[in-house]
RNA sequence: GCGGAUAUGGCGGAAUGGCAGACGCGCUAGACUUAGGAUCUAGUGUCUCACGACGUAAGGGUUCAAGUCCCUUUAUCCGCACCA
């Protein structure tokens, strides 16, 4: 029997595309251009994982089909290299960042070859590398020249234990993200984008772009848009407005008390007037250092303390109520401090039974001795003076209007993201390339690249300095502007920096004049399809949409939107059904695999395992299924008939037919009904005891994007002197997708009594007569009295007796 | 708590409202073999000797016809999480 040498036949193929360039994109080319993009590696040091190979192996073949249908594709890679892993290893051995960073990209390009991914190994990039970050740190002057890019003095999420500052996304649910330790709240100097300026832009862009909808849902709600009053309470003892937001000003005659936020300024201004000042102090500090353990215990219940000494007074009705301070009141959202309405709003509601205060209701409709009635669909107000009757939608314009037309309120829109805390304080970043002056202030360093200085060690300082702080001879620097002495910043960028942009770098890797010509650009953007994991959806998508409507703001960047179409992998998991993890050793190495079976199963056999956007165990069963099926595959060589110079007559509907499912159903990202259809087609193919030649040029031309080893090696041996690359991808005829013949579905009362055969478009009347005379119909129907016949076309009879 | 998704054989999973279980794994029997973790052939949802009945998380509904549409419930996963 015959049967070939994996390792010889990949390797050969490897070289030979490798070395020929094959996948070398051609700017300006007369083709229609293609851009396939795939979320570039961090280079750890253990080389891919499946993750790796299950999303590049799918805009793999995409590329590859897109080639075939005479596009000219761009499908890059590169490496984003800053980290802290790279930096917590050199911590650890002494082995410098960079020449870790250059060790595991070597490594994952040859294992990225041994897969015979079709990247443009040409336009690799590097963010670690100064000509690239030397374009990273422009960008930043850029937002910094526009006023988006701002040190502020504010309160930050601190890591104790790694001694760094923490965006928001990085200390989810107040735990630090690399650690796991418990994130404090820390008063430091910080540098923040100002993303939030790009709130409403970000959001309107997603109507214009084509992402799964949970990619969108999840940056909307990431956005967390909300449209509602910002009214102004006076504070009875000084007369002084207390600003607070809402979205339901409707509910405004049912306030019974205020609450601001632990670091709410008004306490400091005020302290004079608090007569229990030092109270408050040491709540304040408790809630400062709350640990997640008791911040959930405090989740049943709220805590909080009164202000004594001052009081707010509701502006609709002058009625005196009391200021309390709580920390389920965020500084950070709205004003960082609200109106409570017990009655109406479950939080306010649990604050209200805890501390005793009095709950009003204002709309009638619930039962607000048990819980609090938050259904905005429904109530009718009552209690509220002039809103009596009215529906909650009516009473918010009526009393926005009322607010408004006094001066007392403002229609307003808030934001739950954030501004961008944009520095770190590690050495494997990006230089933020500004000067601290102490006459003129922050200054751009426009002397870019500023390279990262040699060190030694690479802990950080302690209390949350960089590791950059110590080079002294490096942080002493004169102003650009005046001259005199000042000092470098030592901070760095997060990761997150050169991720933002790198796609825009693909389209002119090389140019050292510009982050890319705008020409260029022009040619390839938008991205045609992004693909990557679900985990990046939010941060990593927003920021770079962020950096990349920017840029084209600044007339830099030719598109708005970088991305026109967004899809994500899901995940693998490993054989026992969990998540693979080193702890549970359930963790599969593509590289094994590539060694025992090839990299044209591990292609195969990943995309085939389940439905790509859900998550699928993994199975070293049915990896053997895909090794057996292009086995097969090569086995027909021996039954080909040079001869026969057409399809064989037999083949010609199913060949059709999977022609056009194999199209769409990788457009569609539905890769493993794909991969059905082929085996399908190679269960009729194995019916025939010889085949034509372009029989099977076909099947491989199909299956090329999965196999394009074992198609390339088949191609050959068929005697064809031309690469699988420039092959074209097969038309159909849609006239031979159909069958001449068509079985009809005879049903009685709905339940399936028989079939038969007839010719396709048949009329209805003829349908009727034939299913009639069916034995196993008549057996179900005599003695009883026919009250409808339902005929579709095609398809099927249902005879409805009784 | 809010938002989103998912639920189909022993397993991974297919099914524009029209023959549920494609395709693959596994399993059973047979063939070829010194051998089989190779290959080929046939079979494989459940109950029943069979005719047949029952089957897509549970319950209801719409329809000639429901895995698919609508309502209720349950379970699992993901995201956000005191967002005013």
């Amino acid at each position: 029997m015959k049967n070939y040498d994996i390792k010889k036949v990949e390797k050969k193929w490897q070289d030979f595309w490798y070395s020929n360039s094959s996948f070398t994109a051609v700017d300006f080319s007369e083709k229609t251009k293609y851009y396939a993009l795939i979320e570039f590696p961090y280079p750890s040091g253990t080389g891919m994982h499946v993750g790796h190979i299950k999303a590049f192996t799918s805009l793999d073949v995409v590329a590859r089909k897109k080639r075939m249908e005479g596009y000219n594709v761009l499908f890059p890679i590169g490496f984003d290299a800053f980290g802290l892993p790279t930096e917590n290893y050199a911590i650890k051995t002494g082995i410098h960042p960079r020449e870790v960073t250059n060790r595991n990209i070597k490594i994952f390009t040859n294992q990225l070859k041994r897969a015979g991914f079709s990247f443009d190994f040409s336009r690799v990039v590097d963010t670690t590398q100064a000509d690239y970050y030397k374009w990273t740190q422009w960008i930043f002057l850029k937002l910094f020249e526009k006023g988006l890019a701002y040190k502020a003095h504010s309160y930050v999420n601190y890591c104790p234990s790694c001694q760094v500052v923490l965006a928001n996304e990085d200390s989810q649910g107040g735990q630090c993200d690399r650690c796991g330790s418990e994130v404090i709240q820390k008063e430091k100097d910080v540098w923040f984008l100002k993303i939030t300026a790009y709130s409403e832009s970000l959001l309107e862009g997603l109507e214009h772009v084509d992402y799964l909808p949970r990619i969108k849902m999840e940056q909307i709600n990431w956005i967390g848009k909300s449209e509602g009053v910002e009214v102004k309470f006076k504070i009875k003892e000084n007369n002084e407005d207390l600003l607070i937001f809402t979205t339901r000003a409707d509910t405004l005659f049912g306030v019974t008390f205020m609450v601001i936020a632990p670091e709410h300024p008004l306490i400091e201004r005020l302290k004079d007037k608090i007569e229990n000042y030092s109270e408050l102090q040491e709540y304040r500090n408790l809630a400062a250092h709350k640990t997640e353990f008791e911040r959930l215990q405090m989740n049943k219940g709220k805590t909080g303390v009164r202000i004594i000494g001052l009081n707010a007074i509701n502006p609709v009705n002058g009625k005196v109520i009391p200021i309390f301070v709580a920390d389920y009141v965020m500084l950070a959202y709205g004003t960082g401090a609200i109106m409570a309405v017990p009655a109406h709003d479950s939080r306010d509601f649990s604050f209200a039974k805890e501390h005793d205060c009095p709950i009003i209701e204002v709309i009638k409709g619930g039962d607000i001795n048990k819980e609090a009635y938050t259904d905005i669909e429904e109530g009718i107000l009552c209690n509220s003076d002039f809103l009596n009757g009215l529906g909650v939608k009516e009473a918010q314009v009526k009393i926005t209007e009322y607010l408004v037309s006094r001066g007392i309120g403002e229609k307003m829109i808030n934001y739950k993201m954030k501004d961008w805390a944009f520095n770190r304080q590690r050495y494997w970043g990006e230089p933020i390339p500004i000067i601290k002056c102490p006459h003129c202030g922050y200054v751009a360093d426009n002397n870019l690249p500023l390279k990262l200085p040699e060190m030694e060690h690479f802990q950080p300082g302690t209390d949350g300095e960089s590791p950059l702080a110590s080079l002294k001879d490096w942080v002493r620097v004169k102003c650009p502007i005046c001259n005199q002495m000042a000092e470098r910043e030592t901070d760095t960028m997060p990761q997150w920096a050169g991720s933002s942009w790198y796609f825009l770098r693909y389209c002119d890797p090389h140019n050292n004049k510009e982050l890319a010509s705008y020409d260029k650009m022009k040619y390839w953007l938008p991205v045609d399809w992004y693909n990557g994991g679900m985990e990046h959806v939010t941060r990593h998508m927003i920021y770079s949409r962020f950096w990349n409507q920017f840029l084209y703001d600044e007339g830099i960047v030719p598109v708005k939107e970088p991305y026109a179409r967004r899809t994500a992998v899901g995940l693998i998991l490993g054989e026992d059904g969990e998540k693979m993890s080193k702890s549970r050793g359930n963790i599969v190495d593509p590289i094994d695999i590539i060694n025992e079976y090839g990299a044209d199963t591990l292609r195969t056999y990943i995309l085939f395992l389940g439905e790509y956007e859900q998550p699928s165990p993994w199975s070293e069963a049915g990896i053997k299924g895909c090794k057996r099926f292009l086995d097969r595959i090569y086995r027909f060589l021996e039954k080909v008939d040079f001869q026969a110079k057409s399809y064989s007559k037999e083949l010609e509907g199913p060949i059709n037919k999977t022609i056009k499912d194999v199209g769409s159903d990788i457009e569609n990202v539905k890769f493993n009904t794909a991969i059905s259809k082929l085996m399908t087609l190679s269960n009729e193919y194995a019916k025939y005891p010889k085949l034509s030649k372009k029989d099977l040029e076909t099947f491989i031309a199909l299956l090329n994007p999965f196999a394009p080893h074992l198609c390339e090696e088949i191609n050959e041996q068929l005697g064809n002197n031309y690469s699988m690359v420039n092959t074209k991808w097969p038309n159909y005829d849609e006239s031979k997708t159909i069958d001449n013949t068509v079985i009809i579905a005879v049903q009685v009362n709905g339940k399936l009594r028989g079939t038969f055969p007839i010719a396709k478009d048949s009329d209805k009347k003829a349908l009727e007569e034939k299913a009639l005379e069916l034995e196993s119909i008549k057996q179900h129907i005599t003695g009883k009295t026919i009250r409808k016949i339902i005929v579709v076309p095609n398809k099927i009879v249902n005879i409805v007796v009784n």
